[in-house]
DNA sequence: TTTT
DNA sequence: TTTT
């Protein structure tokens, strides 16, 4: 194999997570996230923002539709996928996805508690990095031997 | 700004490097990169191969130029760019590419040194971490005070 | 070569940072970081921290001693590079450290504006992904062409 | 939580693993890697080698035991973790090591396909991304429906 | 269009 | 103790 495709973005939210169901009742969520660096132009600093198409399956789809809202700050673990499809006037495009693997809310809690959908009680929970894996395995627990690896 | 937008690929080139120059002689190289991963479909193992698009700029192109060959395994390090833009019929259209900030060559040299555009003399330097910074500061190295860091 | 050695952390600083002056005026900054992650041990959940210790160099020490302080969420990005040296009894001792080669401020400006070594004016440029080659970068932009890559 | 320990590494194994068994029959592999970087002292290229610890659990032990051996090149993602122990003379010291959570094999087949405990039929599987996940997920993927993510 |  |  010898391949790795990994993403890692530091981002803001630009819309609430859009969540959506699959056949199968698999849940997927997406959402656009702005990334912006600074640069000079004629010597004034310029900002460019550059947003990205977050995927998330499953889980983690409804994890980040309990958690995330518009504005929050974010760490995202995922790869890159590109999926090709056609558009109302029949034209195939490309759109370029990070399928996300994980996730974590960052900044203090106060940034973000009196928000709508604000997580309350289980939320230490879903902050403790909502991976895929990690959801699964906090809702069957049977087999944590306890040890902190 | 508090963000972050960070690719890191390793996967084979679909080609080589396709060098071209700016106004301002400013050259950018571009390739296929392809990554992939296997996943279980009905109990069969089946491979799905990503293609990325990878750029390259000023003194890292060159180097890419110069190294890096239709097949070869490499470490990249850069960022997601979207760029939009007018297809032949006029259509807009935008495509999602990875602007490459450093890269390694994976692999013994016994892998590529039978290669048409095959590295000599200075390819220890290129397969030091060919990076646009080191790729600066190998040129300008006066202020190199020996410190490993 | 074909080696990478890469860090990324996003923790808070455990104590300000604590600046030094080398020979020839080598600035070094360094600093306790703290991560945490929290597993189920019996049925309940445990929060583990990890210690690290980041060294910073040159202007971006200068950049951490002005904006970083304690309690500060913040993005590291560095290298591994563990140390033998000999403590006051004499015995030898190694001691793995984080090298960083950028950071990037987390959080709101409000979390941090009433800080003692608050930014003021040119706190934009230190948020900026105040990396080694940007911070030398932004001192001497002759060569800057104004293209954001 | 709002905390990232990640720690990305591509070198060779110095040694071959060590494999290990705890109470309750968890397994535990552990090795050396190394990674290189050239730096300019005095107008020459010298090459500095750091050493790294790598510790794996579980399933991703016995995968690792099975397929790295001495001197191959591998990608590892895991996390920094310090340990403190008491040595033969009763002083108390630290060790960090890299907990890895996944790792690849890097460079060619040919490479390393006469090696003692080269990997034959089932070597497809392990070069899949080893993940401690994936791990798991192969031995019992009735939950599999097939969809590539 | 790569590689195993 | 690896590799180039």
């Amino acid at each position: 194999m010898s391949s790795v495709n990994k993403v890692i973005l530091v981002g803001h939210l630009g819309k609430d997570p859009e969540l959506r169901y699959l056949e199968g009742n698999i849940s997927v969520a997406s959402f656009p996230l702005a990334t912006s660096e600074t640069f000079n132009r004629d010597g004034k600093r310029v900002e460019q923002t550059e947003w990205h198409t977050v995927v998330m399956w499953r889980g983690l789809a409804d994890v980040a539709a309990k958690y995330l809202t518009k504005g929050r700050l974010v760490y995202i673990e995922g790869r890159l996928r590109t999926r090709s499809y056609e558009d109302r006037e029949g034209i195939r495009r490309f759109a370029t996805e990070i399928v996300a693997e994980s996730f974590n809310l960052l900044g203090r809690r106060s940034d973000f508690e009196n928000n709508a959908n604000s997580p309350v009680a289980s939320d230490k929970k879903a902050q403790a990095q909502a991976q895929e894996q990690q959801v699964d395995f906090t809702e069957n627990n049977d087999e944590d031997d306890g040890l902190p690896f």
